[in-house]
DNA sequence: ACCATTTGACCTAT
DNA sequence: ATAGGTCAAATGGT
């Protein structure tokens, strides 16, 4: 349908005005061509805004109805987190730098690149349910759409704050596990990483010691984005897409 | 031999 | 009926 259409065209175009954005930032680019960028932002954002607001129920969007209104998702209420990260490198597999195992994949209608499907190693040794699917953005195979669900059990907490050296260790990012207070919510957040010469790596943690998010070292440019065919929500991608500065941003929400 | 990936089949929700 | 998610046998690498 045409509405499928016109949420890959604004992912597309979204995902490149980041793209952009991340390189002027990266190199100090002339005050002309921030500005440029700055308006294609700004141009991009009515555009989604226009698309979100006039009822065009855009597709995968979440328009502020919950999707899931059965009280089946209510009590299939998991942590998701979905993060985007951007590859400039290749195709080369997304290392976080944790024990995944892939268990499977699937076309996605409409998709043009399939999803994958991991879970945690220590499934059944430590019991970890954690979860996550990879997929490739449709429209940039270097934008990698990654859905994180369920909690880390498994103290895989053996994998430090990678972000820190990310020579040494992958970057890893933190998420609620041990964190009760954030085991009925949603958090999705993107996470877009723009460097020319590290691998691709998709910072999320397994195991995070705390609910906090690390810092990034500045060789990762961070920026929200479009959740693409999730149930983001498009005021906050805005306000993300808006706050460039904002190296991160979540928010969280019940299913 | 062990472990991870691949891939078609199967299950479940819509 | 269809799409998304998971299982598990087959396969390959170390």
């Amino acid at each position: 349908m045409e509405d499928m259409a016109l949420a890959s065209e604004l992912d597309r175009l979204q995902a490149m005005a980041r793209e952009l954005g991340a390189q002027v930032d990266n190199n100090d680019a002339p005050a002309a061509a921030r500005e440029l960028c700055g308006a294609l932002a700004a141009s991009v954002d009515r555009v989604v805004r226009l698309a979100g607001s006039n009822g065009n129920a855009v597709p995968g969007k979440n328009n502020g109805q919950p999707r899931n209104s059965s009280r089946k998702a209510a009590t299939a209420a998991k942590t998701r987190r979905q993060v985007r990260v951007a590859s400039v490198q290749d195709t080369a597999p997304l290392d976080d730098g944790l024990s995944w195992r892939k268990y499977g994949q699937k076309d996605i209608l409409g998709a043009p690149y399939p999803r994958a499907y991991f879970r945690c190693t220590h499934r059944h040794t430590r019991g970890c349910q954690a979860t996550k699917q990879v997929q490739r953005a449709a429209g940039d195979p270097l934008l990698f759409d990654v859905v994180y669900h369920g909690d880390h059990t498994c103290s895989q907490a053996d994998a430090p704050l990678r972000l820190i050296s990310p020579e040494q260790q992958p970057p890893a990012s933190g998420q609620e596990q041990g964190s009760p207070a954030a085991t009925q919510e949603e958090m999705h957040m993107q996470l877009w990483a723009a460097e020319p010469v590290t691998p691709p790596m998709a910072m999320d943690g397994c195991c995070p010691p705390t609910s906090s998010w690390y810092q990034l070292p500045g060789s990762y440019g961070y920026a929200a984005g479009a959740g693409l065919g999730t149930d983001m929500d498009f005021e906050a991608q805005l306000d993300e897409f808006l706050n460039p500065t904002k190296f991160f941003q979540s928010e969280i929400q019940t299913l």
